[in-house]
DNA sequence: GACAGCCATCCTACTGGTAGGTAGGTTGGC
DNA sequence: GCCAACCTACCTACCAGTAGGATGGCTGTC
């Protein structure tokens, strides 16, 4: 991958994160990069290629952080908490998941694009539902049985809770919600 | 308040709630309305005044609503259930709650606008915690004694889950999200 | 090794379209 | 007579996207 192309991917994310991708601009890219307006588009013609390769990336980059938490040590409770970390990470710099930006947008994106989000979120919630699945077995989450709801609903949730907490309450505000909803499901207070 | 006007806020509530406050413009609540652009300069002068009549009268309107969920009959999952259904209602037509469309937006607001939003967004979470009080006094809610986190991470739950659902999902696995939080505070499981 | 051709990269300069916003005039009811 | 409501016509700024030229490294050929 070129230099180039990954530094205006980075630019673009980070933009994207802040401001979501319609208020996001080739303008502001070219500054934050250095290069002119015209070689972005050599390198992503249009604006929906170069959302749709910023989506595939994240699909990936975070697809890996969330599998090696997955698959690390630990009970799922802790791994709740770690993949909680990950969102109130970004947090701090006042910047939204990627996913949640572009999905707020949604009705204003390409069909391809909005077909690339759908699969992000469905694999995303399917590496979450192992941790549920390890709940259960392990018996430290009371959760019913269908873990990929439970899955889905804890990914809704830190998507919500990204987007109050940066509106409202800050990152102290993150974590204190995120505590509940993993209490509640938590063994131990039972 | 005049015709026109509640018609213009009425066509821009519905575009701000399709597509965010950013992506939305004059021309097409022109369009909606019938009247002509300048027309809604008129009653408006700037977008931002636009926006803040807009969050201003969605908190007046919903907190009525949400209040007339709260103070009226039912346990306290019931009512959180019924609080849900306000979110449900929006999702059918692909549309998603002012506070979230417009946090989503957050970076390109005006200070003041910001202000009106972080107060909607806690009275709203005020007016949601009188719910789990009930649930803790009636004993149907299993949940800790700050019930103003609990009405937080409820309230950003509902927000995240409305934004996945249209993206993947709809209001099926809205549903059962909603279902699988409620349940986990539900005493009765215990 | 020298040279010719090629293509990716990046540039300047531009287009058409649309955004928010303004100036100033007309109309009609109080 | 006045003022709110609404209009036509316009402005500047910015957007995504395009045309076409300069550069420079890589490759095949002699």
């Amino acid at each position: 991958m070129n230099d180039t192309k990954t530094k205006i991917l980075d630019a673009a994310e980070e933009l994207v994160q802040q401001v979501g991708p319609n208020a996001m601009s080739y303008q502001q890219i070219s500054a934050a990069v250095g290069v002119r307006k015209a070689s972005i588009h050599h390198h992503f013609p249009k604006k929906e290629n170069l959302v749709e390769v910023l989506l595939s990336r994240c699909h990936v980059v975070y697809g890996d952080r969330y599998k090696a938490i997955v698959d690390g040590t630990g009970t799922a409770p802790d791994k709740l908490r770690k993949l909680a970390d990950v969102f109130a990470e970004g947090l701090r710099n006042e910047q939204l998941c990627l996913v949640g930006t572009i999905s707020a947008d949604l009705n204003t994106l390409q069909q391809s694009s909005r077909m690339i989000l759908k699969t992000t979120i469905q694999e995303t919630v399917g590496i979450f539902a192992v941790v549920f699945n390890q709940g259960l077995q392990e018996g430290s989450l009371a959760v019913a049985k269908c873990t990929e709801e439970n899955a889905y609903a804890f990914f809704s949730f830190l998507l919500g809770a990204q987007i109050s907490a940066r509106a409202c309450g800050g990152v102290q505000s993150f974590r204190s919600a995120t505590e509940v909803i993993i209490s509640s499901w938590e063994n131990s207070r039972c």
